[in-house]
DNA sequence: TTGAAAGCGCTAACAC
DNA sequence: GTGTTAGCGCTTTCAA
């Protein structure tokens, strides 16, 4: 054996010449063709594991014009993403499905300006089969770029004021955030206040529904102040709650890291939880039952949401056509309230 | 204009012609090489404007043999990276700093052999040109494909054994343990406990060096116990801790996860922290501050482990030679000790 | 059912 | 400095 340095890859030439075939057959086999005789696709097989062979994919792209991949593309800036330990759910359950597939996930951050032009032009540059799309705003100009490139997109939690457009799979944030406002009430609270997300997201706007959908005009302004669901926002945010409304005993606060700074606040306030003041999160995220008391909170089916917005997706590269799915949430309750 | 609908993606032919150049020139002026006029160089740059061209990467591999992308394999069990936030910020890093070359990042899940296989044919078939490890540990067999592939590859965090074989970037575990070890003794305490990291990891292993470096034979048998960076591990851990040692007076718990856990234990027993016990975690992880009371922490330097993990990946690329970058990290100081 | 052959869009070696 | 051209490895007609 000589050439043992020298050895390069094995092309689907190699293979051919191994089985017996022409090269058309080999990729017939490999492509799941029909009209193969079985003494052929043995053939083939056996050669394929015998030469080690895989295929190129750069020359199937080359002639079929499909890449094999598809972007997942993250709009948060920077912190936020930086503080969601929920990503990483999204990224493992992509990955898998996708791998089912043969296919894989590329990862793009369009945080800022540049980051959002590097998407445009690699979708431009046709670099991808479909993308998927986390916490993208309406006005996000690569909305535009998808429209116009038709490329197949689907949104991991629907894209405010695009809904009919991108496709999505979301949690019932309304219907959750409902859940938790009657829970508060059930447990006879009276002054109820909310710490709502950034309203240009669809979980911000729609857990506030939720909660002034049940308090209708008991939810008076004062009692609803506005975060971006980091914990300083949320300390914050109580803070100007406890100004505003002395008396308050009850918050719902639209994310557990939220709600982590609210219960420091309080803490520092003086506040006993749940007894003084009871409080609600959203998302059962880690965080949830690290706190002491530990949260009561709205479980978020993410592991769930993303299976069904990759499985969108797929269905969509296949042509199919595909509706919005929405998943129904739960209220977990612990010490908090 | 009668051809809006059918129009295709410009092709190198199509900026040629424009531009009233060969297709040679254009590629040249693409890649930057110098032998080029000036005026060839402003035409070609227009036109590529005015096709809108966007240069298609398969052709481009195809000839090259070279991918433009590089892969992260995360290794991690599935629900020790559902636990962790800190793989976000790896992962921000790492595709901004590729961006820049021009480079994109696939992001593969080796949790189980399929996984592990599908990496293996991956790297196999050379569809990456570089491999970006994480968590990866030293029996794992992706590592001899990668010595046999010879693909260039890093690791975030050392890869324990085979620290020579693969570079890497990591944070000081044995000098942040030392440190917060060396902070509990300053404190007066007597009876210091360890609740570990999985010894198979360099975290775990490494901060559980720095722990005993310092205090010698003092760090009885009983006084360690092991986790596996689950808060209900550190909880379970922590009971053991009190069973096994009641008067134990402090903690160095190896991550924060873990000593969330610590502190619900310790809460449950009726220990105050840290008048009774005092806490010590480590990463500085958003838990950190979402605890009661706050974490005293030993900061790992993140970001800047992750950017200098792409940097030497860049580097292996550019075939220059690379040494192990080894951060310092920091003691921050909180309520728990 | 199969082989032969025509490209897919690009880079790089070669000639001028 | 620039044009011409030979492939890179694969899929997919078109004939047989």
């Amino acid at each position: 054996m000589s050439n043992l340095a020298a050895r390069k890859r094995p092309t689907i030439h190699d293979v051919a010449a191994a089985a017996g075939v022409s090269r058309g057959t080999v990729s017939r086999v490999l492509n799941g063709k029909s009209n193969v005789s079985l003494s052929a696709e043995t053939a083939v097989r056996r050669a394929v594991a015998e030469t080690g062979y895989v295929v190129n994919r750069a020359a199937r792209s080359l002639v079929t014009s499909r890449t094999g991949s598809i972007v997942m593309v993250l709009s948060e800036p920077q912190e936020r993403l930086f503080e969601d330990p929920n990503f990483s759910v999204l990224m493992r359950v992509a990955t898998n499905q996708l791998a089912e597939r043969d296919m894989s996930l590329v990862l793009m951050i369009a945080g800022d300006d540049r980051g959002r032009d590097r998407v445009a032009r690699y979708l431009r540059g046709g670099h991808a089969d479909g993308a998927l799309l986390v916490s993208t705003h309406a006005g996000d100009p690569l909305l535009d770029e998808i429209e116009r490139s038709g490329i197949p997109a689907v949104a991991c939690g629907a894209v405010l004021g695009r809904e009919s457009v991108i496709p999505y799979a979301a949690a019932d944030d309304r219907g959750g955030a409902r859940a938790m406002t009657e829970y508060l009430v059930s447990l006879g609270r009276r002054k109820i206040g909310m710490i709502t997300g950034p309203l240009d997201t669809p979980g911000g706007a729609l857990r506030l529904e939720g909660f002034t959908g049940v308090l209708g005009r008991k939810a008076a302004k004062q009692l609803v102040v506005h975060g971006d669901y980091t914990q300083a926002a949320g300390e914050a945010a109580m803070r100007r709650l406890l100004a505003a409304v002395p008396d308050i005993d009850a918050v719902f606060v639209a994310s557990d890291l939220m709600a982590a700074g609210a219960l420091q606040a309080l803490h520092e306030a003086g506040r006993r939880v749940p007894e003084d003041v009871a409080v609600g999160g959203f998302d059962d995220s880690v965080i949830a039952s690290a706190t002491r008391p530990a949260l009561t909170t709205v479980r978020h089916p993410l592991a769930r949401v993303a299976e069904e917005t990759v499985r969108l997706l797929i269905e969509l590269l296949d042509e199919h056509e595909v509706e919005p799915v929405v998943l129904p949430t739960e209220l977990v309750v612990r010490d908090s309230a």
